[in-house]
DNA sequence: ATGTGGTGTTTGGTATACCAAGCGCTAAAG
DNA sequence: CTTTAGCGCTTGGTATACCAAACACCACAT
C-alpha cells in the first residue's frame, strides 16, 4: 500500500461550532422533546439559570432564544420572562393546511422532474408493512410514515419547499406522533400512500397532487374532530400571558 | 357635552419599542430598499460602523442581524464579516414555486370559507383598469397587481399561509417589480386575474386553485427564460464568499 | 381588617470590555 | 525580484456590568 496516498489526507475539520449554534441546538432539542401540552408543564424559562446550566454566558443564550422566538417556539416579554409557546388548535390546523399545500406541490414537481429510480425508493419504504402487520408494529410504521412524507418533499428537489416543511414539522411532530395510533388511521394511511405512489409512478401530475392534498387534509379533519386542548392555556393568547405572574405560584 | 366621558379615556400607550426591534426594522428596510443586484453594490456590512450610524450599541444591532440572517437576508461568516445575500436564479425560481403552492391553496380556501362580500372586494381592485389603460398606468397597475395577490392570501383566513407568503414576498419583491413591465405581461396578467376572480365567485374550488397556480407558474417560466444574473456573484455559493477579500478592493 | 405607599428583588434590555481567528502588509532572507 | 515569516489591525464571538421596568412583599396608616 505504498502509493495509496499521493496527497495528504486531511481531516474534515470541525471548527468547533460556535456556542451560539450549539446552545441553539441544545435548547431547541430540549423544547421540542418536551411535552409542552402537559397541564403542569413548566413553560417559563430563565435566561440566567439556563446560561448557568449550559455553562455559557447570557449572550450566546440570548441569541439562541432570539432565533427560537423567530421560529415561533418561544415568546419573550420584557420584564416578564421567556415563555415556551403552546400552539392553539387553530394554529395547528393552519399548519397542517400549509403542509398540505407544500406537499401537494412537491408531489406535482416529482411527477415532472424526478427520475424513475428516485420514485422507486418511495415504494421500497413500505415493503415490510403488510396489512396485518401495521397495528403490531405501530412505532416502526409511524417512523416510516413520517419518512415517507419527508421523502416526497426531498424528491421535489425544491430546497425551499423542503426547508419550509421541515421547519413546520418541528411544530407538528408531537401531534403527528400522537394521532397515528387513533382509530385505524394507520391502516387507511398506508392505502393512501400506495395510491399516491402509483399516481406518481404513472406521472399523473394532477392526481398525485390531489391525493397528497386530500391525504393531509384528512389528518387535518381528524385533528379538528378528535383533538382537544380545552383547559390548557393557549399561550398565543395575549391575555393569558399578561395575567401570568412572574414566578410560578409560590 | 358634560356627561360624555364617564371614565377617563387613557392613551393606547406606545411603550417605545425596543432598540432591537427598531434596529431590525430600520436595517431590513435598508436592505430590501437597496438594489443588491447592481454589480457594484456594496454587500458587506460592518457591525461597529452600523452601530455608530444607528446610534446604538452592538448588542441590539447584532440581534437584528441575527434575525435577518435567519430570514435569509444576510449571512455572517466568523472573522470575515456580514454579507447581504443575493439570491441565485435557482433560489428565485424555487421561491416563486413555493408562492404558487401557497396562493393556490389560499384560493382553494376562499372558495369554501370566504363570504360573498369578501370575494367582491377582489373585483373592485381592478375597476379602474380597462384594457387600454394598463400600459399607460403601469406603476399603478403594478401596485394593484401585488395587492391582488396579497388579498387572496389574506382572504384565505389562514394566518400562517399569509405570513409565510409575506416573508417570501420580501425576497421576491425586487424581481416582481422588474418583470411586470416586460412584454405585454401586464395585459395578459389582468385577463388571468379576471378568470381567477370568476372561478372564485362561482366557488369552483379546483378551477380557482388551478388558475392561480398556473398564473404564478407563468411568472416562474417568464423569469426562468428572461432573467439573467450572469456576471453577478451569487453569494449563496460558498466559494465566492470564501474568496472574497475582507475589505473592498483598495 | 383593609387599603396604600414604599422598597427590594427579579428580569430582560443595553452597553462595553476582552478574546482569538483571519488577513494584509511589510521587512528580511534568498 | 521573489518568497516567507511575523507583526498588527480588523472582526465577529463571548463575557460581564449596569439599567430601568415590573412585580411581590411589607410596613404603616386608617
Amino acid at each position: 500500500m505504498g502509493e495509496t496516498h499521493l496527497e495528504l489526507v486531511v481531516a474534515p475539520i470541525d471548527p468547533a461550532t460556535s456556542l451560539k449554534q450549539r446552545t441553539y441546538v441544545a435548547l431547541k432539542q430540549a423544547i421540542t422533546g418536551f411535552n409542552i401540552y402537559h397541564k403542569d408543564a413548566q413553560l417559563r424559562l430563565d435566561e440566567r439559570q439556563l446560561s448557568r446550566q449550559f455553562g455559557v454566558s447570557r449572550t450566546p443564550l440570548r441569541e439562541a432564544l432570539n432565533r427560537l422566538e423567530f421560529e415561533g417556539f418561544v415568546r419573550t416579554i420584557p420584564r416578564r420572562g421567556v415563555f415556551i409557546l403552546r400552539k392553539s388548535k387553530r394554529e395547528i390546523l393552519e399548519m397542517i393546511t400549509l403542509w398540505a399545500a407544500l406537499e401537494s406541490m412537491a408531489a406535482r414537481l416529482i411527477t415532472t422532474d424526478a427520475g424513475d429510480d428516485e420514485i422507486a425508493t418511495l415504494r421500497e419504504m413500505f415493503l415490510g408493512f403488510e396489512d396485518g402487520q401495521i397495528t403490531a408494529r405501530l412505532d416502526e410504521y409511524s417512523d416510516a410514515n413520517i419518512a415517507f412524507h419527508q421523502r416526497i418533499l426531498q424528491l421535489s428537489k425544491c430546497a425551499i419547499l423542503d426547508k419550509t416543511a421541515s421547519d413546520l414539522f418541528m411544530h407538528v411532530r408531537a401531534i403527528r406522533a400522537r394521532t397515528i395510533g387513533e382509530g385505524n388511521r394507520a391502516a387507511r394511511s398506508i392505502v393512501d400512500h400506495i395510491d399516491i405512489i402509483e399516481a406518481i409512478e404513472r406521472r399523473d401530475t394532477d392526481l398525485a397532487e390531489r391525493l397528497v392534498r386530500e391525504h393531509t387534509l384528512k389528518l387535518r379533519d381528524h385533528v379538528e374532530q378528535h383533538f382537544d386542548l380545552t383547559g390548557l392555556a393557549e399561550s398565543g393568547a395575549e391575555d393569558v400571558l399578561a395575567a401570568m405572574p412572574r414566578k410560578g405560584a409560590a
